[in-house]
DNA sequence: TATGAATGAGCTTTCATTCAT
DNA sequence: AATGAATGAAAGCTCATTCAT
């Protein structure tokens, strides 16, 4: 009971701090600020966490299994190329408006503020993705369905790229704001869904 | 040493902590540590600029001035989309090796951490090369070059997505990382525009 | 080291920032310097006061609250105008020898450094004294112990200056100096006492 | 011709001083400030000053200067004891109306702010001032005009601390509250005149 | 064990003073 | 001789981290 307590203000901690290192970044944000918001003291961070980075870092990697999670269900779903990808965007919208902070932390990773190892970061959260993405596309290759013109790998990082200024589109305010600009106020998430796997289909298919 | 400022070093000032802010972004960067590499006082940095943001976002003016100009010329020098696009991309990839930092600072007024107006910036940034896009890919459009199921704005908007991307994985460390996971290091840049280019084409165009 | 703080230093921060800021002058005295003095960190000097002038005025606060604790006191025990008089005089000498810094950092706040509102202070601080004061000489006016040629308001004030100049003359370098040059060194103080009670009684007295 | 400039330069300099040191105190007030207001450079107020204590004292010995010429003319035409108070009195409240400056470096000195000597600077202050007025009430004692029991020094003390709280009453912010606190604003200058001087002269005189 | 007050390094910023021009 | 830009020490203040309770 007392151990069930602990582990859902684990949680709880977790969750506070992956909103405030999403809405302010690693140096603006303040462990006494998570404590007060989590309703812990601040010496109960500390004793999960070894320092504030310690904790971003936990956040990170809280927000990118969650992530990881629901991009593998929607890419092993699939039967095809288009179906994973269709399925990924699809899964991509869906969640940013649960979880918007998640992906915040993810665009927050990318910077070069918290002076973290990037390589070794990026190897972290990137590689299994790269390879399923690139096994994916090779796969559709195989079956003629891919221009053999192209470099599969290559063709994957095109699509995950996109998928990721997808992500931040949708949860970060700056890239909120850009989107606005091209699309609009209240974009039309459906037709975003359609036009943007339209767009890849194509750019990837073999000519005929 | 109590030598007059130079434009020089007043350059030297703005570039030194271009550099700083790319790499450590606003906040893990000092002033004292950019007055030092500068080789100039902390005072005369405050000569100069109100505060600590007030520099930071100089230099992304700066940054965003001289990146402007390079994509302008590839832009106009253009008469087709295709045209555009790859001028774009090529720009983008010679730009690279030399103005990092520019991209960096691009990268780093993206995230949350200068707790500025994103929506101010946003539209200063990127307003005029939305509106550019947006255009040449409405032309296009007219001539039945792109499939007219697309909305113009948004391929514009995947365009840009794209190269944005180009920028970060040229420049930013994790991304840089992040690009050696899919292709490998020592990437192949004419390799990348040529298949980049040929992605985009055939993603936008008109259906046979 | 990391003991809680007791209110007996919290009283000592008080203390020693009154005491350097009654020898100092605000703008001279400095928070590490307050700090080390008392024993504390620098830190925890603002977990009390919000910035440098908040301690400032909770010194002057703290001053003038012991102050008129004991001008209350003699004041509330006097049966007549010259036994406050008397008692005023009596309790500002007695009281000097013990806290010349609270006479100090009354001084100091009616001085421009600050730069706090003149007004808010002088009303907060002067308000009560100069109604009791005034309603003392009043009250004597009436049973025709004060010359009717007087504005009772102006005795007031006139006794006021002289006692404040008793403050500052028992306490504040400048004037201790300027008091030794009239009366040399070694002042007798009863002879004082005295001799100020008559000039103001004799001063005030019904023309025979 | 340009000795002449510099000689008006240099008055400007020191009233422009006394006027920013007289509003904001030693600390708060800055020598580019005063150099900017002057029209002067920053270098010309150190060619004549050492530092800005330097200068602080300068404006201080130029205003008590000018204070003590008014005095003496106004101690000096006096035939008498009464005289020569009067004439004191007057001269402050119609001086003040000109030269608030100069009474407000006056009260600026007595503070501690400036860390310098204060026997040193009050001796040259009131030292002269001192043996005029102990002397002048030992002259009307010596005519039977002044009561037996007073020390003529402690007389005059008294006198001059109401001569003094005059000045600061009509030219240092707090105190001019604080005087409309017991009379009022827009204070009737002739009545307090002369009442201040019937308070004294009653105050002193003989008993009958 | 959990607390949160205390610590103090280190930041940004100011401005008296210097000195090359 | 006059200028005012450059200097850099020193201040106020914050907040990650510690540790007595």
């Amino acid at each position: 009971m007392n151990q069930k307590l602990t582990e859902e203000k684990q949680r709880l901690i977790l969750e506070t701090a992956t909103e405030e290192f999403g809405e302010k970044g690693l140096f603006r944000s303040s462990i006494r600020s998570i404590a007060k918001k989590s309703g812990v003291s601040v010496g109960v961070i500390y004793k999960y966490y070894a320092d504030k980075e310690a904790l971003f870092f936990a956040c990170l990697d809280h927000s990118m299994e969650s992530l990881s999670e629901v991009l593998s269900a929607a890419a092993d779903e699939a039967s095809s190329l288009e179906d994973m990808m269709r399925g990924l965007i699809h899964a991509c919208i869906v969640y940013a408006r649960e979880h918007e902070a998640y992906f915040r932390m993810y665009h927050s990773i990318t910077s070069a503020e918290s002076g973290a190892d990037a390589g070794e970061i990026a190897r972290r959260i990137e590689s299994e993705t790269a390879a399923v993405y690139t096994g994916v596309v090779k796969k559709a290759a195989s079956k003629g369905l891919v221009d053999k013109n192209y470099d599969p790998a290559m063709i994957a990082f095109f699509f995950d790229n996109l998928l990721m200024m997808l992500h931040f589109s949708l949860s970060c305010d700056y890239y909120k704001n850009r989107m606005s600009i091209y699309l609009g106020d209240g974009v039309d998430e459906g037709l975003l869904e359609k036009q943007l796997l339209s767009f890849i289909m194509h750019g990837i298919a073999k000519r005929s």
